[in-house]
DNA sequence: CGATAGGTTGAAGAGGCTCAATTCCGGTGG
DNA sequence: CCACCGGAATTGAGCCTCTTCAACCTATCG
């Protein structure tokens, strides 16, 4: 029943759309843009960059300078350690922003690499946008917002990795990306696009990739998932959200 | 040797300091700050809060009104599963800040509680300092560099959770605790106050105590630790640090 | 002096890892 | 259209880290 009320019905299929309305009704989502906001978006969006899949966007430790957002394609932030286990810290989206280079924090704490092929909308407005906040109000409240999300989701993955078992860790994940890939046009319940290997799922979830394989087939054998190609569906999302403890994130009332 | 150039050597015990010393001294090591800031500290530091230990500071879910910073005793952020699992999420320090409304977060993604008693610099002023950024662009400057280094602990932790053994996750903790703490007054490699049961360490690490308690036994016989009522000596702060992969938060040059 | 929180110890078992081999699948070249 | 290739997924077996349970010890405090 949660699902249907959650389910992103309602939700027009943003991929489907061009790039900038993807864009502005994600950040309107966060904050109520002016006309000069969405125009200044739909600049941005005119000649997005390509990127393959595999490419490092930043790398540690090196200066933010150019803020962008992702309009279609997976990308994630990562950490290397020395002896080359990594750990992936959070997924991009498409409609999600990243390498903000505000908020007195002008390096980058981890890399940031794409995981599909990608379309990036450029650096030239964004970065004009962080220069002049007072000329952008309704746009630096929105990319505040999306921040805190980013930072509870954050959260959530501290919890997955200090305090659930392998079989609850990938149900929250799973639903957790259902429930944001829904927010941008992709009901939850139906196949949905994840173009995730089971390595990449692995290195986020602090699991072996045989550890991974394991679980999923167990979730596929109970019926509560099913997988085609680079897709889910969470057939049963309101017993992966039973099993994995999983709250909404709270939706701040918009009041500005 | 790098454990002596990183040395609190340097740093004046703020702790044994005026409170609003401590906190002046801090927040101005993240961005200069006018006389005018100095002076709004002071005020707020004028009549600190008690709060015994174990008290819930603000919660979950709650709206966040009241700004604080930490004049002494210890602190964390949590989440408390359905379950009655528990979640540590970093820890506050002396002169550390917590509750920050601003940034279009208004509502906790996480509770905070004492883990001692602790004294806490009032909500009058720090409100003020919020609603007029413009007064005090010094303060949040510093407040923002503040937050994003607390953030980078963040990571640090996701790391730990997510791909380092119990043993590692432990000295990793302990050599970030103690650089925090040097850079508060307490010289690294010397015995500094680290009041934290078994029980929390493991709630922040995803461990039980039990296996705690034996990893911090295997530190203390390899003569890396060595612990004294509620304080710990990092005897051998590099080699914890090597055993740990840990890397200093690079610290910002502070042109802004 | 009893109460209570925190620390310590032992034993057994589970969850997850490693290693190693095999299969599947989407693309590529012939 | 087929053979082949490489990355990803799958499977089996053994082992090890860490957990759980349960008991016991130790300090501190009213």
């Amino acid at each position: 029943m949660q699902t249907e009320m959650a389910s992103g019905a309602g939700n027009p299929r943003l991929i489907d759309r061009k790039p900038h309305e993807l864009l502005w009704r994600r950040l309107s989502s966060f904050a109520p843009l002016s006309d000069q906001e969405r125009s200044i978006i739909r600049q941005t969006c005119a000649a997005p960059g390509q990127v393959r899949a595999g490419v490092e966007l930043y790398v540690e430790g090196e200066p933010l300078s150019k803020p962008g957002a992702l309009l279609a394609g997976w990308a994630c932030r990562l950490r290397v350690l020395s002896d080359g286990r990594r750990q992936i810290f959070d997924f991009l989206l498409p409609g999600d922003l990243f390498g903000h280079p505000a908020r007195a924090e002008p390096l980058a704490a981890a890399s940031a690499a794409t995981l599909t092929a990608v379309s990036i909308a450029g650096t030239g407005c964004l970065v004009e946008m962080v220069r002049e906040p007072d000329r952008f109000p309704g746009l630096c409240r929105a990319w505040a917002a999306a921040q805190a999300r980013q930072e509870a989701y954050l959260l959530n993955h501290v919890v997955r990795l200090g305090r659930q078992t392998a079989y609850e860790r990938i149900a929250h994940l799973l639903v957790e990306l259902g429930h944001r890939l829904d927010e941008i046009g992709f009901p939850l319940g139906s196949f949905v696009p994840m173009p995730l290997t089971q390595e990449v799922v692995g290195d986020a979830l602090g699991l072996s990739v045989v550890h991974v394989n394991r679980t999923l087939q167990q979730l596929k054998r109970e019926r509560l998932i099913e997988t085609k190609a680079a897709s889910v569906r969470l057939i049963e999302p309101d017993a992966l959200a039973e099993i994995a403890d999983f709250r909404l994130p709270r939706r701040v009332p918009s009041t500005g």
